[in-house]
DNA sequence: GTTAGCACTCAGTTAAAGGGAGTGCTAATA
DNA sequence: TATTAGCACTCCCTTTAACTGAGTGCTAAC
């Protein structure tokens, strides 16, 4: 257990560390007004906090520097959130002042915001419409052999799949197969979309139309539609004094690019603020990196926020202000709906 | 006017640079089997060649190196577009092989092997959609006051917008709508919507349905839908040593991040293939930056393409495999559809 | 017209030297 | 016993100087 001297100076180093990268000295601490002992007491104190693995040492003579594992201590013991300033808040709220908006927009403006007043990078993971319920399901032809079907779910999200039409399909075909589709597909997940048209609707499928298997594998040889990304701040890494090494700058767009390792950094995609520092993360690119996530509600569907910064990351901010960005779209998705 | 051997000096230093660069140096060109001269001559031919502004030195004593107008000759008189080969034109072909893909799919491909064949970033515009013709137009009710208007165009593009239901709405009212809207804009370029909504279609609403002007109001006070852009290789820039610098990084990855200035990249959109070299764009956060765009067809709609590198591009492959792929993706969009 | 020869320039590397910020340890102090 | 002053030491970083190597421009000879 830590004295509270200990916890004293532990506290200004990570503080200190945030605002100025640098590895932070005895001296430079003891001249900290609420602090009372002098340098030769705070290098025996930060020698045992270097030993319980707290602090590091980036050479024999260097400063001291919060270890990933100092930062955790931070993060669950000694950091308070702070109230945002009524600007912050303002800046946020400026998002969803235009009613006519739609879902898109406002998420897409959200990470956009959160990057510039986080001057990290933001990441939001769009409702998940998995679990949209289909409303509406309608077929367009375009030309004799090509046609598009259009799912509209009960939040609004659009889907649309261009397909081969079968040889022996006819317009009547493709009207009786739009009222079948919609008496029995109506109100089901979309994730059971593919799953009950191979089961259940294919039969009757079968008994009403031609070439309903080519139909229906037209309609499921399909990519799963992918929950959408939106990114803001991208380039904000590169300000960072610890990516100026091209070498990590690298590892970690390409990461930023590879959809999979996306959706890694949300897991466990469960309500709450979650924080993952530096090696407490899978990816090596992320080795240096924080990463604060917290979902929202859109119905019944959920979407996530992510903040990526460098592990020298100002938490208290970060955390206040993705916990009320998170509040604000909530609210806004489930009233407006 | 330039003699034989200027020409041949400016060729060896070009192809050269493009592969090393590095400046080079009098005596590494007179060691080149095909060149009979003395590193003498030569430097007195690159001392013309410096005058005439086609090549510039790093530093006094340093090699040289070409300027932008050096590649401008050098691109105008001396490459020789290269045949591709087997293994590059399978590889892009391969993109072509799925009969299921959508335009999206086929284009996003492009984006990727293009960049992964060069080793740069690419750009791709998708197919204009604003030319397309509006083939059905139909709304979906979501809940008592929101509504989803999805548009499909003849090339099999779908576009929706959600929007509010004025108060005096009716479900009939919704029906004459749509009644209306396909009779009157059948076959109307996705760009005139807004335009013939509020002038001759506007009457015929007011005359059949209640709070017709709210309704048109919502459907058109909408930012109109962007072309979209599929980028590849967004990282590749940080493997050419001229980005090693991480401002002139950030610069260009700001500027790729910015709708406005990357439709600047493809102007004028011509057909043919283009080349801006260096200072020639007029983006600052080019000029260590070449760029070669060229477009394709999509039925009347065109699209366009662009590969981004250093001005030290291996221009002669890179034309190549540009050319190559405009006419694939023109080809393919033309037999399907 | 071409080339050999030579003096010169400049970037980049290496080595040595000194300063600065920091540490750990020990002995004196409160 | 806990704290602190003092001191030797460590290591990074910057500066300086010397040296090397790749290159140039110019001139005189071929």
């Amino acid at each position: 257990m830590l004295t509270n001297r200990q916890l004293e100076i532990l506290q200004v180093i990570v503080d200190d560390f945030i605002t100025s990268a640098q590895p932070v000295g005895s001296r430079q601490i003891s001249k900290k007004k609420h602090i009372t002992y002098s340098p030769a007491t705070i290098r025996n104190e930060m020698a045992d906090l270097e030993e319980m693995g707290l602090l590091e040492k980036t050479h024999t003579s260097s400063g001291r520097v919060p270890s990933d594992k100092g930062y955790r201590f931070y993060v669950d013991h000694l950091l308070q959130p702070k109230r945002l300033l009524k600007e912050d808040m303002l800046q946020i709220q400026s998002v969803f002042t235009d009613q006519h908006a739609e879902v898109e927009q406002i998420i897409r403006k959200s990470a956009t915001i959160l990057s510039q007043l986080t001057s990290y990078t933001s990441i939001m993971l769009g409702p998940d419409v998995q679990s949209h319920r289909i409303k509406k399901i309608s077929i367009v032809s375009l030309t004799d052999d090509t046609a598009v079907a259009i799912i509209v779910t009960d939040q609004g999200h659009v889907e649309h799949r261009t397909f081969h039409v079968p040889e022996h399909f006819s317009a009547s075909d493709v009207e009786k197969a739009v009222n079948i589709l919609n008496e029995r597909l109506y109100n089901v997940p979309l994730e059971h979309f593919a799953q009950s048209l191979e089961t259940e609707v294919q039969r009757l499928l079968k008994q009403h139309i031609n070439a309903a298997e080519e139909f229906i594998a037209s309609l499921t040889h399909h990519e799963p539609s992918q929950t959408k990304l939106f990114y803001g701040g991208k380039t904000n890494m590169l300000r960072q004094p610890e990516f100026h090494d091209v070498n990590k700058l690298r590892m970690l767009m390409d990461m930023m690019e590879a959809r999979q390792q996306v959706y890694e950094l949300f897991q466990p995609n469960e309500a709450g603020i979650h924080i993952r520092i530096g090696s407490e993360n899978e990816q090596i690119a992320m080795e240096n990196c924080s990463v604060i996530t917290a979902t929202y509600q859109a119905g019944e569907s959920t979407g996530a926020i992510a903040i990526i910064g460098p592990t020298r990351m100002d938490y208290e901010r970060v955390i206040s202000l993705v916990d009320f960005v998170r509040r604000d779209l909530t609210r806004a998705f489930n009233k407006a709906k």
